[in-house]
RNA sequence: GGGGUCGUAGUUCAGUUGGUUAGAACGCCAGCCUGUCACGUUGGAGGUCGCGGGUUCGAGCCCCGUCGGCCCCGCCA
């Protein structure tokens, strides 16, 4: 039999009461976390958000409270009435902010009872939790872990700092629609059909970045938005069907307004959830720095291990391999694992296997090792490599050099085409460096990567598409390149030169925040959907309001979108997330808890014209 | 679309060369217990070995297919 709340109302929360609130009668509330019966007493430990009360309830002293404390079990919920007590020295639980005390139970209210839990919500070692698949049926139980509340906790914590740094400085929040329509360009669209249109659909936002485009020519001048965000994609450890952006636009505004926006956001949120300064002035990297050195747009800084280019070294070689890789452009890099020469043969398959993902044939090595027979006194150290029989000792040696070998080292080495040898070692770096714990947890290294490349070269249908989005504008110092490119056809190869007025923030190798100037001038954008290859006509099909809204006075304008999700999971320490998100998807975009997507019924398809095939 | 990996009790896992009745811990149920906080203790219940097919005298284990979770490549302006 169930009690009744009635008008009681709690006087503290768990998390709270210590030595100085002895004496106090008090009113607690919440899930029964655990039990233990010692027959003629019983402990109790009392979990709400903010933390865990232990309540004790005597037979001698509260004879119906402790009846009704046999009947409990896990996750009942329950109101007890009581003193605050202190506890013998010796009996206190130093584990617990609460552990001074305990909670001498007069009266028991029990409030909801509750089925056996399909999991333990906490497992002795902390790290046997239940399957993620199982957690995510029951997400609602799973919150309840203080790990995930305090998540989500600091989610919320860091869209308040948003919206308090946002607002201090004159942004206005405006909120966009989610039914838009859809374009071709960019990400696949989740698409919603209209009943009133039959046969039309609506697309949901990939961005709201024609929108907020249109506040800057609505004269609105500094927009700010916390805007969900939607892409039918396939998913990873960081990528969610349904994500939430902070979403900024300014007029007037140029580069450098843009960096400092997004060092100002980021250091406000760092500071004021987690109690972190990044530096004010953040340190700035080009693109093509970043992919020479890191062999990635998003460098993680919190560990060295830089890529090196042995090309220079291996000009003229007879070795085919790296011959005809240096004759047809590409790259020959490496680098240095410091004093992990001791990798076995296993290592080194499993660590080519890798690199194979990225598209590297293989994975060629090089290691400082004591000679045979020891080294003596002198510490010398001699060099073996894959490429012994192939390049020969001298041709190793100066490769060593110039990775900067030294005894015990691993030198690593990849050659091919540029985009796979940046893309097969800066994971290898990241990879070994996850494998050897080079990485420092409690460091933030944040960075601003700019002069991202305008264009992004398809290799397959030789085309050019845009590498932030059509609306991002050249750099000043390239649009004379822009317009050659564009206009003579044998100059077309020029576009992938063309650099962008883009960039990115990056924290810890994940890119945070992006964003760009826009075109503001009619003539630019006309230039730009042809460099796309978008004829006049398609591009006002497409984008015709808006070709249209840019004639009628259009603000310089520029912005950024930094991602909520990748932001809260540094704060939080997670590489997952799902663990910042309330409610997450499956890598196969399903709702496990609410089951969706699912079917609809057969009125409603017949409703909006819709059939379905197969 | 492709690759890797996992799937055995409610949960986390073990399960040898294919061989009798598939085990452990936690959880759950019942009892005992005056200071626990990973309480202790006695007893008990609990299994479509993801699913389907095959090989075999015999399959949790081998083979084929399939479904699902996670991670990665492609993809994500």
């Amino acid at each position: 039999m169930l009690d009744v709340l009635g008008t009681l109302e709690r006087t503290n929360t768990c998390g709270e009461l210590q030595a100085g609130n002895v004496g106090e009668s008090v009113v607690l509330m919440g899930w029964v976390a655990k039990k233990r019966d010692f027959g003629v007493f019983t402990f109790i430990d009392l979990r709400d958000r903010e933390g865990v009360t232990q309540v004790v309830v005597s037979e001698e002293t509260a004879r119906e409270a402790h009846a009704k404390a046999k009947g409990l079990r896990g996750e009942f919920v329950i109101a007890v009435k009581g003193e605050v007590v202190a506890r013998d020295e010796g009996a206190k639980n130093t584990k617990l902010p609460t552990g001074d005390i305990e909670v001498k139970v007069s009266e028991i209210l029990v409030l909801n009872d509750a089925n056996v839990l399909p999991f333990q919500l906490e497992v002795a070692g902390s790290e046997n939790l239940a399957a993620e698949d199982t957690r995510l049926k029951y997400r609602y139980l799973d919150l309840r872990r203080p790990q995930l509340q305090h998540n989500i906790r600091t989610r919320a914590k860091a869209v308040a700092a948003i919206r308090e740094y946002f607002d201090e400085r004159g942004f206005i929040e405006i909120e966009t629609p989610i039914l838009l329509k859809s374009t071709p360009e960019g990400a696949r669209d989740f698409v919603v059909p209209s009943r009133i249109h039959t046969g039309k659909f609506f697309a949901l936002p990939q961005s709201p970045q024609i929108l907020k485009q249109l506040t800057m020519i609505s004269g609105f001048d500094k927009y700010y938005q916390i805007a969900r965000c939607f892409r039918d994609e396939d998913l990873r450890a960081d990528r969610q069907p349904e994500f939430t952006q902070l979403d900024m636009e300014m007029s007037f505004a140029h580069q450098e307004m843009a960096y400092r926006e997004m060092q100002g956001m980021f250091n406000h949120i760092f500071a004021k959830v987690g109690g972190i300064s990044l530096p004010a002035e953040w340190p700035r990297m080009t693109y093509a720095e970043a992919m020479r050195r890191y062999g990635s747009d998003k460098p993680d800084l919190r560990f060295g291990m830089e890529l090196v280019d042995l090309s220079g070294e291996l000009a003229g070689t007879d070795f085919a391999p790296f011959a005809s890789v240096l004759e047809s452009k590409g790259e020959i890099k490496c680098i240095v694992a410091k004093g992990k020469a001791d990798y076995s043969r296993k290592q080194l398959d499993e660590l080519q296997e890798f690199v194979k993902r990225y598209g590297a044939g293989a994975l060629a090595w090089i290691k400082a090792v004591e000679p045979e027979g020891g080294s003596g006194s002198d510490g010398g150290w001699v060099l073996t490599s894959s490429l012994l029989k192939a390049l020969g000792e001298e041709k190793i040696a100066d490769l060593a050099k110039a990775a900067g070998v030294e005894k015990g080292d691993l030198v690593l080495i990849v050659a091919g085409r540029k985009s796979v040898v940046a893309a097969s070692l800066g994971a290898l770096r990241i990879e070994i460096a996850k494998r050897e714990n080079l990485i420092d947890r409690a460091a933030y290294k944040p960075l601003i990567v700019t002069e991202f490349p305008m264009f992004e070269h398809d290799e397959e249908t030789d085309r050019y598409a845009a590498a932030h989005h059509p609306f991002t504008s050249p750099m000043d110092e390239d649009l004379e390149k822009f317009k050659t490119a564009v206009n003579d056809e044998s100059q077309h190869h020029l576009l992938g030169e063309v650099r962008a007025k883009a960039y990115d923030a990056v924290i810890n190798g994940y890119e945070c925040a992006g964003g760009s100037i826009r075109i503001h001038q009619k003539d630019v954008q006309a230039l730009n959907f042809k460099a796309l290859g978008m004829s006049t006509e398609s591009a006002r099909v497409q984008f015709g309001f808006f070709l249209d809204a840019l004639e009628y006075g259009t603000p310089p304008h520029g912005g950024f979108a930094a991602g909520i999700e990748r932001t809260c999971m540094i704060l939080c320490g997670t590489e997952n997330i799902r663990d910042v998100m309330a409610f997450p998807k499956t890598a196969s975009a399903q709702d496990l808890m609410m089951d969706s997507p699912g079917d609809v019924d057969g009125a409603q398809l017949k409703e909006l014209g819709i059939a379905i095939s197969d």
